[in-house]
DNA sequence: ACAATAGTGTCTGTTAGACAGTATCGC
DNA sequence: GCGATACTGTCTAACAGACACTATTGT
């Protein structure tokens, strides 16, 4: 019977300066020495898959709540891992913006790096990485039209336009900020008003909100309008 | 280093009767003798996680075009196989409705069975299938409405009485005809019309359709008429 | 005052949902 | 004719997108 090793890899996306970011390492050591490549690392002996998950995103970002956290999915070919047959188990984090861009970074060769850099024959990530980022990538971007999880990009309490901007960086276009306001604030469930209001953002104080208990939007929000294409799902083997 | 067993489960679904029917074994042998199971079997030393899903497809209904297969999710609890360390890549499929009942079922211990036999404390399954096969349902139900997944549950050519019928047995929802005929012949490519006919359903003949290019749905069909959606109508707005 | 952001109202075109009505088969 | 299914048209309420307008801050 075949053995295999199995590995845990994170896609941790937060937004920097307007713009999706992916937290990378570089490695130290062969295969791949020098070169970029998603955070991650092997199962132990007793360790479920999630807990895995968990402990790399920790040894990474000292974050562990607040955190956003989901499977993405599985890449085992052969050879993907000169050191042996491998399958990894690829996770999707998302990351507050207000987390101090230097976390994770610290005293390690970890560093946030726009997505795009990754993209189209930019940077070379180790391995199959590229494919597994362009998948967290093309998950992240899909869920916001359908799901409240643009509100995993934000600190717990938030303004809307705080929203709206997490809106704009992942689609990388702009948004109607009246019609998008009107949209959110009118969804059942989908934000929580709180009595606090903040003014960081300069003009008139905004209102802050936290998460509903929405998890799936309907009607969604679309990016129809911003001509953007979704990319087939490479885990769809047809 | 750890090693690990490394399986590939299968979620496959067809529609029977106007109910959504799941594929599965009965074990022959420890552990979980006699029990009901998903089908799968272990990942070869050099095959690629996706030729492991379509080789078990293949052995368990001889069908290997015209299915659809997805990756779903991995499995990897400590202890979810007494015999060894194992993670599994569960993967979904879906089956036309007119492909043989009996296929797969031939000269080994498969069946088909209505989903919600397994569901809510009924028949059980070995190691963690019941979860899995649970994963595999929502996800055909989820995709359903913004993708034009229905048609992997119909022939290559199908009427949209056909195509209705596979919503209404996936959502456990009556559809209106009218409604459902609009939206889904206006939606620009999510069916090709032929110039064939079929009247096998007995009253006027239909048109036969073709899976159209389209691979996201926008705006979705909803399943708002089976309760999902908050009221609306607020009389205690100035 | 002015710039900037927050938030509301209003108009228009499109669509979902409800359902009347017509078309074309088998019996 | 009658039942069944296919398909078209029509009405209404709701919503998306566009955008005018007011509100409240900092400078």
């Amino acid at each position: 019977m075949q053995e295999f090793f199995v590995t845990v890899d994170l896609v941790v996306l937060t937004i920097l300066d307007g713009s999706l970011n992916a937290l990378v390492v570089k490695r130290k050591y062969p295969p791949f020495e020098g070169s970029w490549a998603l955070p991650g690392g092997y199962v132990a002996a007793d360790e479920d898959l999630p807990a895995a998950a968990y402990r790399e995103l920790e040894e990474e970002t000292n974050l562990r709540e607040g955190v956003h956290l989901e499977q993405l999915a599985s890449y085992g070919a052969p050879g993907r891992d000169p050191r042996g047959r491998t399958v990894t188990i690829a996770w999707l984090a998302l990351l507050p913006s207000s987390s101090d861009p230097s976390a994770g970074t610290d005293a390690s060769d970890a560093a946030w790096r726009p997505v795009t850099d990754f993209m189209e024959g930019g940077l070379p990530l180790a391995f199959d990485h590229a494919q597994i980022l362009a998948d967290g990538v093309e998950r992240a971007r899909a869920k916001l039209e359908y799901s409240p999880l643009a509100a995993a990009f934000c600190p717990p309490e938030f303004t809307v336009g705080q929203l709206r901007a997490v809106y704009e960086a992942v689609w990388g276009a702009p948004i109607d900020p009246r019609n998008f306001h009107r949209k959110v604030t009118h969804a059942p469930g989908f934000l929580e008003p709180t009595s606090q209001a903040s003014n960081v953002d300069g003009g008139r104080p905004a209102r802050l909100y936290r998460r509903g208990t929405l998890d799936l939007l309907n009607p969604p929000i679309t990016r129809a309008t911003t001509g953007l294409t979704a990319p087939q799902g490479s885990t769809d083997q047809s």
